[in-house]
DNA sequence: CTGTTAGCGCGTTCAG
DNA sequence: CTGAACGCGCTAACAG
């Protein structure tokens, strides 16, 4: 691999002076520009940024951290920040926690290490460990998806509270009197969010005390949650998940016993399957704009990172769309 | 952020020693070796893997490049290649071509510069100039899911022309003799191989001159093919989709028009939706092992990496697996 | 407009 | 077993 030398050597300038053509800064006489871009062309000439990096501090890269790209939600998310990363000259790499703080933790070592110019991070756990860790490494950090307790930190999410009170809204004005909730795992903002949400609609309605079942956000525990919340009586006529995967398994459940979706039981959710990959749309759901929130995340971070002084955090909270289809029960034209 | 020389001096020895307790290499007393870890913990101290990188010439970081990461299929390779990598230590970074030559060739060009120590690529056209390129700098591939023309280069791939002759001849087996194939782009080296697979069923069993249509593989495009096919007099009984995406288009397209499946009409295609994100599994298809494909490929290049001589490239060509359901027409027990 | 000097943070080389 | 000198490839700061 040619190096800057090898360029001025054929150029028969100076180092300083290619680095000046190939970065636009600074002068360089037309003739000189020309010689520059045809030994450039000529070698083949890569500028090593490794070696850029360790001199300006900058490495032009992005580090993204979720729970699992494989989920068709952080998928579009990842897939926005790409996106806007890619425009903005920046590269990304990504890694998988899994939930787990012990990933999470290594990855975000490693790309520490790295000296990644900024980090794009759906947290693990309630702690805020992480957000300190990498507040003292300097590293600007925005947080997707998730609320950081008692942290002021640049926050992209939706309004799952929102989402999950209009989705059971709906419900309750359709009559459903006896509702359960799916909640997902304890500990992760969004489902403290969606229960919220869900008991503030059902407050205004009065009615039963709620019923909430926590669990991962699998498809097994929706499938496991839902035949547990069935076996209570009075049955629930509606159920309310808080995470695609749930509904799945709580739609197989419903199945499985024999109950029709949504003459027996009503069932609404979050988010959905990629658009395009539906042959028939079912589900009710409080859609979550996953591109969006992904995009914006990273136009935030990108311009965090141009700012002399790190100014106030923002919190960017961005609302669902609550989609209607037939498991709600909705007449539907 | 300290640097070794802020341990080195905290630890009250040379900056090499540091480097030899980090790194594990070379000798170091254990009077030594104990102030030194004292003084990386205290500080928090990271090794710069840039100037690292730039010293050893190893950025631990391999880059993946694929057409468009919110395919399914793609997301299932991308976690595979992310496994192994996470596993042997190297960080990944990623981008979207959108099949467009113009970004795969500015994202390889970003990735060289990033003296990445390998590349994954799934490769946009037919030509092989990239793959060149790549290789005159010297970095090393390993191509993923499409055949390069013309290149020996580490390739792995699923076995597309069997799946497609499977598919078929499944068809045919069931008494279908007018088929038409929904293939994908022209110039996509799966697409090639799956019209192969279908023509030799064909060719087996004698019978109708084949129908073949391409197009993007979009659900639009199925939709449009499959309108196109079915207007064709005979009307073909049975479709076979050489992707996901065409597939639903191609439901679509029979929903709308009133043709049932599998009784009327008889669909076939290429993959899947991620296991657990299906209700009601339906498509009978071939499906490809995305996760193993990204797990092996990962692991192929990073032993490549560790190779001193470049030896044989190898072809590796993992089988598809037929999955039979409904819409095929098979009667299941 | 251009070249020289110096140094980013680290690891290899070779003396102690 | 440990340290000093040097250089990886590039660019900021300063001459000229």
């Amino acid at each position: 691999m040619p190096t800057i030398q090898d360029v001025a050597k054929k150029a028969g300038v100076a180092p300083m002076t290619v680095s000046r053509v190939i970065n636009n800064s600074g002068y360089a006489s037309p003739e000189a520009r020309q010689r520059v871009q045809a030994a450039v062309a000529e070698l083949g000439y890569l500028t090593n940024t490794l070696a850029r990096g360790l001199r300006i501090k900058r490495s032009n890269t992005l580090a993204l951290v979720l729970s699992d790209i494989t989920n068709p939600f952080f998928t579009t998310v990842a897939r926005g920040v790409e996106d806007a990363a890619s425009q903005a000259g920046y590269t990304v790499i990504f890694g998988n926690t899994d939930e787990s703080e012990e990933k999470e933790s290594r990855y975000l070592n490693q790309i520490l290490q790295k000296q990644v110019d900024g980090i794009l991070l759906v947290p693990v756990g309630e702690s805020d460990r992480m957000v300190q860790r990498i507040r003292s490494f300097g590293t600007p950090l925005v947080v997707l998806d998730r609320k950081v307790p008692g942290e002021l930190v640049d926050t992209v999410r939706c309004d799952s509270e929102d989402g999950a009170y209009q989705l059971t809204r709906l419900l309750l004005e359709l009559g459903h009197r006896q509702l359960a909730l799916l909640a997902g795992p304890h500990g992760v903002s969004v489902v403290a969010d969606r229960e919220a949400g869900f008991r503030r609609a059902l407050a205004e309605f009065g009615g039963r005390p709620p019923m909430v079942y926590f669990g991962p956000f699998t498809q097994e525990t929706g499938e496991a949650l839902a035949r547990t919340a069935l076996a209570v009586q009075p049955r629930p006529t509606a159920l309310v998940a808080a995470n695609n995967f749930l509904a799945i398994g709580a739609f197989k459940a419903l199945h499985d016993v024999g109950l029709e979706v949504p003459d027996d039981v009503a069932l609404v959710g979050f988010d959905d399957l990629p658009v395009g990959l539906l042959t028939d749309p079912f589900l009710t759901a409080a859609i979550q704009p996953a591109y969006e929130m992904g995009h914006r995340a990273a136009e935030l971070l990108i311009a965090r990172l141009s700012e002399p002084a790190p100014s106030q955090p923002r919190e960017i909270v961005l609302p669902v769309q609550i989609v209607i289809r037939r498991s709600s029960g909705v007449k539907l034209s």
